[in-house]
DNA sequence: CGGGGGTTTGAGTCCGTTCAAAATACGTGG
DNA sequence: CCACGTATTTTGAACGGACTCAAACCCCCG
Protein backbone atom coordinates (compact mmCIF):
# COMPACT_ATOMS: atom_id res chain seq x y z
CA UNK A 1 0.00 0.00 0.00
CA UNK A 2 2.99 2.08 -0.17
CA UNK A 3 1.44 4.04 -2.95
CA UNK A 4 4.52 6.64 -3.43
CA UNK A 5 5.79 8.22 -6.52
CA UNK A 6 9.30 8.23 -7.17
CA UNK A 7 10.94 9.09 -10.07
CA UNK A 8 10.01 9.94 -14.18
CA UNK A 9 9.95 10.82 -17.57
CA UNK A 10 7.51 11.98 -19.30
CA UNK A 11 6.15 10.86 -22.68
CA UNK A 12 3.60 10.88 -24.86
CA UNK A 13 1.33 8.90 -27.55
CA UNK A 14 -2.09 8.63 -28.54
CA UNK A 15 -3.80 5.81 -27.35
CA UNK A 16 -0.81 3.28 -27.10
CA UNK A 17 0.31 5.84 -29.60
CA UNK A 18 3.56 8.01 -30.42
CA UNK A 19 4.96 11.23 -28.41
CA UNK A 20 4.45 13.42 -31.03
CA UNK A 21 0.60 12.87 -30.76
CA UNK A 22 0.28 13.14 -26.83
CA UNK A 23 -1.74 15.23 -25.01
CA UNK A 24 0.52 15.45 -22.37
CA UNK A 25 3.43 16.24 -23.67
CA UNK A 26 3.32 20.32 -23.19
CA UNK A 27 3.13 19.93 -19.57
CA UNK A 28 5.87 17.35 -19.35
CA UNK A 29 9.76 17.78 -19.55
CA UNK A 30 9.49 16.49 -22.76
CA UNK A 31 8.14 19.40 -24.39
CA UNK A 32 11.68 20.80 -24.42
CA UNK A 33 13.24 17.90 -26.95
CA UNK A 34 13.23 18.66 -30.79
CA UNK A 35 11.44 16.28 -33.06
CA UNK A 36 14.38 14.46 -34.09
CA UNK A 37 15.01 13.81 -30.28
CA UNK A 38 11.66 13.04 -29.36
CA UNK A 39 11.64 10.67 -32.43
CA UNK A 40 14.51 8.35 -30.19
CA UNK A 41 12.23 8.38 -27.22
CA UNK A 42 9.16 7.51 -29.13
CA UNK A 43 11.14 4.54 -30.50
CA UNK A 44 12.65 3.45 -27.48
CA UNK A 45 9.49 4.28 -25.17
CA UNK A 46 7.11 1.24 -24.15
CA UNK A 47 4.09 1.81 -23.41
CA UNK A 48 1.18 0.27 -21.29
CA UNK A 49 -2.22 0.20 -19.54
CA UNK A 50 -2.17 0.30 -16.11
CA UNK A 51 -5.50 -0.47 -13.61
CA UNK A 52 -5.74 0.76 -9.72
CA UNK A 53 -3.51 -1.55 -7.67
CA UNK A 54 -1.25 -2.13 -10.25
CA UNK A 55 2.97 -1.91 -9.03
CA UNK A 56 5.15 0.04 -11.03
CA UNK A 57 8.05 -0.98 -9.09
CA UNK A 58 8.79 -1.68 -5.45
CA UNK A 59 10.62 0.11 -2.97
CA UNK A 60 13.89 -1.51 -3.24
CA UNK A 61 14.11 -2.23 -6.80
CA UNK A 62 16.94 -1.67 -8.79
CA UNK A 63 16.13 1.58 -11.22
CA UNK A 64 15.96 0.27 -14.68
CA UNK A 65 14.79 3.98 -16.58
CA UNK A 66 11.99 6.60 -15.86
CA UNK A 67 8.42 6.48 -16.82
CA UNK A 68 6.16 8.91 -18.14
CA UNK A 69 2.27 9.29 -17.16
CA UNK A 70 -0.91 9.96 -19.57
CA UNK A 71 -4.94 9.99 -18.26
CA UNK A 72 -4.31 9.01 -14.96
CA UNK A 73 -2.33 9.81 -11.86
CA UNK A 74 0.42 7.88 -9.26
CA UNK A 75 0.13 9.33 -5.94
CA UNK A 76 0.78 12.85 -6.83
CA UNK A 77 1.36 12.15 -10.15
CA UNK A 78 -0.35 13.64 -13.05
CA UNK A 79 -0.81 13.10 -16.87
CA UNK A 80 2.58 14.83 -18.11
CA UNK A 81 4.45 13.75 -15.21
CA UNK A 82 7.63 11.80 -15.08
CA UNK A 83 8.40 9.67 -12.31
CA UNK A 84 11.24 7.04 -10.74
CA UNK A 85 13.80 9.84 -12.15
CA UNK A 86 15.42 10.47 -8.92
CA UNK A 87 16.85 7.11 -8.55
CA UNK A 88 17.34 7.05 -12.06
CA UNK A 89 19.43 10.19 -11.51
CA UNK A 90 21.39 8.90 -8.27
CA UNK A 91 21.81 5.79 -9.48
CA UNK A 92 20.03 4.39 -6.78
CA UNK A 93 17.68 2.32 -5.72
CA UNK A 94 14.36 3.13 -5.54
CA UNK A 95 13.65 4.38 -2.11
CA UNK A 96 9.98 4.06 -2.90
CA UNK A 97 7.32 1.94 -4.63
CA UNK A 98 4.94 2.95 -7.41
CA UNK A 99 1.41 1.64 -7.19
CA UNK A 100 -1.35 3.31 -9.60
CA UNK A 101 -4.48 4.60 -8.75
CA UNK A 102 -6.39 5.02 -11.49
CA UNK A 103 -6.28 3.61 -14.73
CA UNK A 104 -3.91 4.82 -16.70
CA UNK A 105 -1.36 4.36 -19.89
CA UNK A 106 2.19 4.59 -18.50
CA UNK A 107 5.69 4.65 -20.69
CA UNK A 108 8.29 3.29 -19.73
CA UNK A 109 12.36 4.99 -20.99
CA UNK A 110 14.93 2.87 -20.57
CA UNK A 111 18.15 3.98 -18.64
CA UNK A 112 20.63 4.15 -21.57
CA UNK A 113 18.10 6.15 -23.91
CA UNK A 114 17.08 8.41 -20.91
CA UNK A 115 20.53 9.24 -20.02
CA UNK A 116 21.97 9.48 -23.31
CA UNK A 117 18.97 12.25 -24.14
CA UNK A 118 19.55 14.12 -21.04
CA UNK A 119 22.90 14.18 -21.61
CA UNK A 120 22.84 16.02 -24.43
CA UNK A 121 19.80 18.12 -23.92
CA UNK A 122 20.08 20.67 -21.35
CA UNK A 123 16.84 22.09 -21.79
CA UNK A 124 15.33 18.57 -20.54
CA UNK A 125 18.00 18.84 -17.68
CA UNK A 126 16.59 22.08 -17.02
CA UNK A 127 13.27 21.30 -16.92
CA UNK A 128 13.82 18.23 -14.42
CA UNK A 129 15.97 20.43 -12.58
CA UNK A 130 13.45 23.04 -12.05
CA UNK A 131 10.21 20.17 -11.21
CA UNK A 132 12.51 18.58 -8.74
CA UNK A 133 13.16 21.71 -7.49
CA UNK A 134 9.99 22.16 -6.73
CA UNK A 135 8.96 18.87 -5.14
CA UNK A 136 11.74 19.35 -2.76
CA UNK A 137 10.39 22.59 -1.62
CA UNK A 138 7.01 21.03 -1.40
CA UNK A 139 8.78 18.20 0.60
CA UNK A 140 10.49 20.69 3.01
CA UNK A 141 6.94 22.17 3.52
CA UNK A 142 5.34 18.82 4.44
CA UNK A 143 8.05 18.57 6.90
CA UNK A 144 7.79 22.09 8.12
CA UNK A 145 3.68 21.69 8.35
CA UNK A 146 3.96 18.42 10.16
CA UNK A 147 6.03 19.81 13.47
CA UNK A 148 3.90 23.09 13.10
CA UNK A 149 0.99 22.66 12.34
CA UNK A 150 -2.05 20.54 14.09
CA UNK A 151 -3.90 18.01 12.39
CA UNK A 152 -6.84 20.37 10.95
CA UNK A 153 -4.52 23.09 9.32
CA UNK A 154 -2.47 20.31 7.42
CA UNK A 155 -6.27 18.95 6.39
CA UNK A 156 -7.26 22.53 5.37
CA UNK A 157 -3.56 22.44 3.03
CA UNK A 158 -4.57 19.04 1.83
CA UNK A 159 -7.49 20.13 0.35
CA UNK A 160 -6.26 23.35 -0.85
CA UNK A 161 -3.57 21.66 -2.47
CA UNK A 162 -5.90 18.97 -4.15
CA UNK A 163 -8.10 21.64 -5.06
CA UNK A 164 -5.87 22.80 -7.69
CA UNK A 165 -6.21 18.83 -9.47
CA UNK A 166 -9.32 18.18 -8.47
CA UNK A 167 -11.62 20.80 -8.54
CA UNK A 168 -14.85 19.46 -9.87
CA UNK A 169 -16.62 22.22 -9.50
CA UNK A 170 -16.02 25.90 -8.38
CA UNK A 171 -18.39 29.05 -7.65
CA UNK A 172 -17.99 31.87 -5.79
CA UNK A 173 -16.73 30.78 -2.43
CA UNK A 174 -18.02 27.32 -2.83
CA UNK A 175 -16.24 24.27 -3.95
CA UNK A 176 -16.60 20.79 -4.91
CA UNK A 177 -14.14 17.98 -5.13
CA UNK A 178 -13.31 15.15 -6.68
CA UNK A 179 -10.51 12.92 -5.02
CA UNK A 180 -9.02 9.88 -6.32
CA UNK A 181 -7.89 9.11 -2.98
CA UNK A 182 -9.20 7.14 0.01
CA UNK A 183 -8.81 8.19 3.42
CA UNK A 184 -6.05 6.40 4.13
CA UNK A 185 -4.20 7.76 1.28
CA UNK A 186 -5.13 11.42 2.74
CA UNK A 187 -4.31 10.03 5.92
CA UNK A 188 -0.86 9.23 5.00
CA UNK A 189 -0.11 12.10 2.79
CA UNK A 190 -0.43 14.54 5.80
CA UNK A 191 0.93 11.58 8.42
CA UNK A 192 -1.36 10.62 10.53
CA UNK A 193 -3.21 7.43 11.17
CA UNK A 194 -6.59 6.74 9.48
CA UNK A 195 -8.44 7.12 12.58
CA UNK A 196 -6.98 9.98 13.22
CA UNK A 197 -8.08 11.18 10.08
CA UNK A 198 -11.51 10.34 10.01
CA UNK A 199 -11.72 12.08 13.47
CA UNK A 200 -10.84 15.31 11.66
CA UNK A 201 -13.43 14.90 8.98
CA UNK A 202 -15.67 14.88 11.24
CA UNK A 203 -14.73 17.85 12.79
CA UNK A 204 -14.97 19.53 9.82
CA UNK A 205 -18.30 18.44 9.05
CA UNK A 206 -19.49 19.40 12.65
CA UNK A 207 -18.04 22.57 12.46
CA UNK A 208 -19.18 23.26 8.71
CA UNK A 209 -15.63 23.64 7.14
CA UNK A 210 -15.75 20.84 4.62
CA UNK A 211 -18.61 17.92 4.04
CA UNK A 212 -17.04 14.46 2.80
CA UNK A 213 -19.29 11.62 1.30
CA UNK A 214 -17.30 8.61 -0.38
CA UNK A 215 -14.23 10.39 -2.77
CA UNK A 216 -16.71 13.92 -3.13
CA UNK A 217 -15.56 16.75 -1.11
CA UNK A 218 -17.70 19.93 -0.60
CA UNK A 219 -16.55 22.80 0.84
CA UNK A 220 -18.94 25.92 1.49
CA UNK A 221 -16.60 28.51 1.51
CA UNK A 222 -12.95 28.11 0.66
CA UNK A 223 -11.76 31.45 2.57
CA UNK A 224 -12.70 29.52 6.03
CA UNK A 225 -9.69 26.65 4.92
CA UNK A 226 -7.05 29.49 5.03
CA UNK A 227 -8.72 30.91 7.80
CA UNK A 228 -7.93 27.13 9.42
CA UNK A 229 -4.54 27.15 8.71
CA UNK A 230 -4.03 31.23 9.39
CA UNK A 231 -4.99 29.95 12.94
CA UNK A 232 -2.15 28.31 13.60
CA UNK A 233 0.63 29.79 12.14
CA UNK B 1 16.91 32.07 13.55
CA UNK B 2 15.62 30.58 10.37
CA UNK B 3 18.89 28.75 9.74
CA UNK B 4 17.76 27.31 6.43
CA UNK B 5 19.55 26.02 3.98
CA UNK B 6 18.45 27.42 0.42
CA UNK B 7 20.65 26.75 -2.54
CA UNK B 8 23.41 27.49 -4.26
CA UNK B 9 26.60 27.09 -6.66
CA UNK B 10 30.02 25.98 -5.58
CA UNK B 11 33.41 28.33 -5.82
CA UNK B 12 36.93 27.92 -5.38
CA UNK B 13 39.85 30.49 -4.82
CA UNK B 14 42.58 29.74 -2.24
CA UNK B 15 42.41 32.62 0.12
CA UNK B 16 39.80 35.18 -1.60
CA UNK B 17 41.53 33.46 -4.63
CA UNK B 18 40.49 31.46 -7.78
CA UNK B 19 38.58 28.72 -8.23
CA UNK B 20 41.05 26.82 -10.04
CA UNK B 21 43.23 26.43 -6.99
CA UNK B 22 40.14 26.05 -4.99
CA UNK B 23 40.28 22.89 -2.40
CA UNK B 24 36.96 22.39 -2.30
CA UNK B 25 35.63 22.24 -6.40
CA UNK B 26 36.35 18.38 -6.61
CA UNK B 27 33.71 18.15 -4.07
CA UNK B 28 31.10 20.58 -5.84
CA UNK B 29 29.45 20.41 -9.04
CA UNK B 30 31.65 22.68 -10.69
CA UNK B 31 33.95 20.21 -11.42
CA UNK B 32 32.06 19.31 -14.58
CA UNK B 33 33.51 22.64 -16.03
CA UNK B 34 36.32 22.70 -18.32
CA UNK B 35 39.09 24.95 -17.49
CA UNK B 36 37.43 27.45 -19.98
CA UNK B 37 33.95 27.24 -18.61
CA UNK B 38 35.29 27.65 -14.98
CA UNK B 39 37.40 30.51 -16.03
CA UNK B 40 34.25 32.29 -16.92
CA UNK B 41 32.73 31.26 -13.03
CA UNK B 42 35.84 32.83 -11.42
CA UNK B 43 35.51 36.37 -13.32
CA UNK B 44 31.84 36.56 -12.23
CA UNK B 45 32.05 34.98 -8.88
CA UNK B 46 32.10 37.07 -5.94
CA UNK B 47 33.51 36.02 -3.15
CA UNK B 48 33.34 37.04 1.13
CA UNK B 49 34.48 36.22 4.47
CA UNK B 50 31.28 36.02 6.50
CA UNK B 51 31.31 35.28 10.29
CA UNK B 52 28.45 32.99 11.95
CA UNK B 53 25.42 34.87 12.08
CA UNK B 54 25.73 36.56 9.42
CA UNK B 55 22.61 36.36 7.12
CA UNK B 56 23.60 34.92 2.80
CA UNK B 57 19.67 36.05 2.36
CA UNK B 58 16.20 36.27 3.98
CA UNK B 59 12.59 34.06 4.03
CA UNK B 60 11.26 35.96 0.54
CA UNK B 61 14.17 37.56 -0.97
CA UNK B 62 14.67 37.82 -4.79
CA UNK B 63 17.05 34.96 -5.83
CA UNK B 64 19.59 36.66 -7.50
CA UNK B 65 21.90 33.98 -7.85
CA UNK B 66 23.68 31.20 -6.43
CA UNK B 67 26.55 30.60 -3.36
CA UNK B 68 29.25 28.31 -3.20
CA UNK B 69 30.73 27.56 0.14
CA UNK B 70 34.00 27.35 1.05
CA UNK B 71 35.48 26.01 4.19
CA UNK B 72 32.43 26.37 6.33
CA UNK B 73 28.82 24.89 6.28
CA UNK B 74 25.59 26.18 6.06
CA UNK B 75 22.75 24.69 8.35
CA UNK B 76 23.77 21.17 6.77
CA UNK B 77 25.95 22.82 3.62
CA UNK B 78 29.48 22.10 3.77
CA UNK B 79 32.44 23.12 1.71
CA UNK B 80 31.96 22.56 -2.08
CA UNK B 81 28.03 22.96 -1.50
CA UNK B 82 26.13 25.15 -3.36
CA UNK B 83 23.49 26.59 -2.25
CA UNK B 84 20.08 28.73 -3.37
CA UNK B 85 20.06 26.84 -6.62
CA UNK B 86 16.34 25.88 -5.89
CA UNK B 87 15.00 29.29 -5.90
CA UNK B 88 17.08 29.71 -8.48
CA UNK B 89 16.03 27.06 -11.04
CA UNK B 90 12.51 27.09 -10.19
CA UNK B 91 12.66 31.18 -10.78
CA UNK B 92 10.91 32.05 -7.41
CA UNK B 93 11.73 33.28 -4.15
CA UNK B 94 13.81 32.11 -1.25
CA UNK B 95 11.50 29.84 0.20
CA UNK B 96 13.50 29.95 3.51
CA UNK B 97 16.82 32.34 4.98
CA UNK B 98 20.11 30.92 4.49
CA UNK B 99 22.62 31.71 7.60
CA UNK B 100 26.04 31.36 8.44
CA UNK B 101 27.02 29.27 11.50
CA UNK B 102 30.78 28.92 11.03
CA UNK B 103 33.44 31.10 9.73
CA UNK B 104 33.09 30.78 5.81
CA UNK B 105 34.44 31.84 2.17
CA UNK B 106 31.48 31.89 0.56
CA UNK B 107 31.53 32.83 -3.33
CA UNK B 108 28.55 34.96 -5.02
CA UNK B 109 27.53 33.44 -9.26
CA UNK B 110 25.32 35.57 -10.23
CA UNK B 111 22.01 34.56 -12.29
CA UNK B 112 22.75 35.53 -15.48
CA UNK B 113 25.99 33.59 -15.51
CA UNK B 114 25.23 30.51 -13.91
CA UNK B 115 21.98 30.23 -16.37
CA UNK B 116 24.13 30.26 -19.07
CA UNK B 117 26.49 28.11 -17.64
CA UNK B 118 23.71 25.40 -17.11
CA UNK B 119 22.39 25.97 -20.26
CA UNK B 120 25.16 24.62 -22.08
CA UNK B 121 27.14 22.47 -19.82
CA UNK B 122 24.65 19.08 -19.67
CA UNK B 123 26.99 17.54 -17.73
CA UNK B 124 27.05 20.40 -15.11
CA UNK B 125 22.75 20.06 -15.20
CA UNK B 126 23.50 16.32 -14.39
CA UNK B 127 25.51 16.76 -11.26
CA UNK B 128 22.73 19.57 -9.72
CA UNK B 129 20.06 17.11 -10.44
CA UNK B 130 22.18 14.29 -8.23
CA UNK B 131 22.19 16.55 -5.79
CA UNK B 132 18.87 17.93 -5.60
CA UNK B 133 17.67 14.18 -6.12
CA UNK B 134 19.62 13.13 -3.06
CA UNK B 135 18.50 16.48 -1.08
CA UNK B 136 14.59 15.25 -2.06
CA UNK B 137 15.74 11.51 -0.63
CA UNK B 138 16.68 12.88 2.17
CA UNK B 139 13.58 15.44 2.57
CA UNK B 140 11.21 12.61 2.42
CA UNK B 141 12.98 10.49 4.77
CA UNK B 142 12.74 13.08 7.20
CA UNK B 143 9.22 13.52 6.63
CA UNK B 144 8.12 9.61 7.12
CA UNK B 145 10.78 9.48 10.29
CA UNK B 146 8.78 12.54 11.56
CA UNK B 147 5.30 10.70 11.43
CA UNK B 148 6.68 7.36 12.12
CA UNK B 149 9.80 7.38 14.27
CA UNK B 150 10.08 8.32 18.30
CA UNK B 151 12.42 10.86 19.35
CA UNK B 152 14.92 8.57 20.70
CA UNK B 153 15.38 6.77 17.17
CA UNK B 154 15.41 10.13 15.12
CA UNK B 155 17.96 11.46 17.96
CA UNK B 156 20.20 8.35 16.85
CA UNK B 157 19.25 9.06 13.49
CA UNK B 158 20.63 12.19 13.69
CA UNK B 159 24.16 11.32 14.96
CA UNK B 160 24.37 9.00 12.42
CA UNK B 161 23.92 11.45 9.99
CA UNK B 162 26.04 14.13 11.26
CA UNK B 163 28.88 11.41 12.06
CA UNK B 164 29.89 11.13 8.46
CA UNK B 165 30.85 14.58 8.51
CA UNK B 166 31.63 15.73 11.87
CA UNK B 167 32.97 12.79 13.36
CA UNK B 168 36.20 13.95 15.07
CA UNK B 169 37.39 10.91 16.07
CA UNK B 170 36.39 7.01 15.46
CA UNK B 171 37.89 3.69 16.66
CA UNK B 172 36.66 0.43 16.83
CA UNK B 173 32.84 1.00 17.72
CA UNK B 174 33.65 4.23 19.64
CA UNK B 175 32.99 7.47 18.14
CA UNK B 176 33.33 11.19 18.71
CA UNK B 177 31.85 14.67 17.25
CA UNK B 178 32.57 17.77 17.37
CA UNK B 179 29.30 19.77 16.05
CA UNK B 180 28.56 22.79 14.65
CA UNK B 181 25.13 22.73 15.93
CA UNK B 182 23.48 24.12 18.76
CA UNK B 183 21.26 22.46 21.15
CA UNK B 184 17.81 23.93 19.51
CA UNK B 185 19.64 23.71 15.76
CA UNK B 186 19.74 19.94 16.36
CA UNK B 187 15.91 19.98 17.90
CA UNK B 188 14.85 22.07 14.89
CA UNK B 189 16.45 19.12 12.41
CA UNK B 190 14.28 16.25 13.79
CA UNK B 191 11.20 18.72 14.49
CA UNK B 192 11.21 18.86 18.33
CA UNK B 193 11.20 21.68 20.58
CA UNK B 194 14.45 22.49 22.56
CA UNK B 195 12.89 20.82 25.78
CA UNK B 196 12.59 17.91 24.47
CA UNK B 197 15.51 17.51 22.51
CA UNK B 198 17.13 18.40 26.20
CA UNK B 199 15.11 15.52 28.22
CA UNK B 200 16.09 13.22 25.11
CA UNK B 201 19.75 13.82 25.60
CA UNK B 202 19.46 13.49 29.43
CA UNK B 203 17.77 9.74 28.78
CA UNK B 204 20.51 8.77 26.19
CA UNK B 205 23.20 10.15 29.07
CA UNK B 206 20.93 7.88 31.35
CA UNK B 207 20.87 4.71 29.02
CA UNK B 208 24.59 5.27 27.91
CA UNK B 209 23.94 5.33 24.69
CA UNK B 210 25.70 9.15 24.11
CA UNK B 211 27.47 11.47 26.33
CA UNK B 212 27.06 15.29 25.14
CA UNK B 213 29.12 17.76 26.61
CA UNK B 214 29.19 21.30 25.50
CA UNK B 215 29.05 20.10 21.28
CA UNK B 216 31.26 17.10 21.25
CA UNK B 217 29.24 14.29 21.46
CA UNK B 218 30.95 10.84 22.74
CA UNK B 219 28.95 7.78 21.25
CA UNK B 220 30.40 4.31 23.19
CA UNK B 221 29.08 2.04 20.87
CA UNK B 222 27.92 3.21 17.42
CA UNK B 223 25.87 -0.20 17.03
CA UNK B 224 23.42 1.05 19.77
CA UNK B 225 22.40 3.96 17.61
CA UNK B 226 21.01 1.47 15.03
CA UNK B 227 19.79 -0.39 18.05
CA UNK B 228 17.59 2.45 18.66
CA UNK B 229 16.38 2.95 15.15
CA UNK B 230 15.73 -0.83 14.50
CA UNK B 231 13.93 -0.82 18.10
CA UNK B 232 10.97 1.66 16.79
CA UNK B 233 10.90 0.65 12.56
C1' DC C 1 -25.82 -13.96 1.59
C1' DG C 2 -21.32 -14.19 3.27
C1' DG C 3 -16.73 -12.34 3.03
C1' DG C 4 -13.25 -8.53 3.26
C1' DG C 5 -11.28 -4.20 3.12
C1' DG C 6 -12.09 0.36 4.41
C1' DT C 7 -14.12 3.55 7.68
C1' DT C 8 -15.98 5.01 12.00
C1' DT C 9 -16.30 5.17 16.94
C1' DG C 10 -14.85 4.52 21.74
C1' DA C 11 -11.76 4.27 25.80
C1' DG C 12 -7.34 4.50 27.60
C1' DT C 13 -2.46 5.51 27.32
C1' DC C 14 1.70 7.74 26.16
C1' DC C 15 4.57 11.11 24.27
C1' DG C 16 5.65 15.58 23.25
C1' DT C 17 4.16 20.17 24.19
C1' DT C 18 3.31 24.21 26.94
C1' DC C 19 4.20 27.29 30.53
C1' DA C 20 7.17 28.77 34.01
C1' DA C 21 11.36 29.04 36.55
C1' DA C 22 16.01 27.95 37.67
C1' DA C 23 20.67 27.08 36.14
C1' DT C 24 24.26 27.37 33.11
C1' DA C 25 27.07 29.19 29.26
C1' DC C 26 28.45 33.05 26.66
C1' DG C 27 29.96 37.59 25.17
C1' DT C 28 30.75 42.17 26.23
C1' DG C 29 32.62 45.89 28.54
C1' DG C 30 34.84 47.53 32.41
C1' DC D 1 40.49 38.84 34.30
C1' DC D 2 36.33 39.48 36.43
C1' DA D 3 31.44 41.14 36.52
C1' DC D 4 27.38 41.74 34.51
C1' DG D 5 23.57 41.00 31.22
C1' DT D 6 21.70 38.11 27.90
C1' DA D 7 20.81 33.92 25.56
C1' DT D 8 20.74 29.19 25.80
C1' DT D 9 19.90 25.04 28.22
C1' DT D 10 17.89 22.39 31.76
C1' DT D 11 14.27 20.91 34.84
C1' DG D 12 9.53 20.46 36.65
C1' DA D 13 4.50 19.92 36.48
C1' DA D 14 0.38 19.75 33.96
C1' DC D 15 -2.04 19.53 29.76
C1' DG D 16 -3.48 17.90 25.32
C1' DG D 17 -3.43 15.68 21.04
C1' DA D 18 -2.49 11.73 18.45
C1' DC D 19 -1.76 6.97 18.93
C1' DT D 20 -3.07 2.18 20.21
C1' DC D 21 -6.13 -1.41 20.73
C1' DA D 22 -10.50 -3.16 19.83
C1' DA D 23 -15.03 -3.52 18.22
C1' DA D 24 -18.83 -2.20 15.34
C1' DC D 25 -20.31 -0.60 11.01
C1' DC D 26 -20.52 -0.01 6.06
C1' DC D 27 -20.19 -0.73 1.40
C1' DC D 28 -18.81 -3.04 -2.61
C1' DC D 29 -18.30 -7.58 -5.11
C1' DG D 30 -18.48 -11.78 -5.65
Amino acid sequence: MATRDGDIFPRTGGRMGNCFACQERARSEWCALSDADLKLIDDAKIDRDYAPGDVLYHQGDVCKGVYCIKSVLVRLAQPGDTIGYRAFLAGEEHALGAEVLKPSVICFVEQVVARKMIETKPELGLRFLKSISENLNAAEDKFLQSTSFDIRARLAHLLLVLKDRFAAEEKDGALQLELPLSRQDMAAMIGVRPETMSRAIRKFEDDGVAYFSGRTVKVPDISVLFDEIDAVA
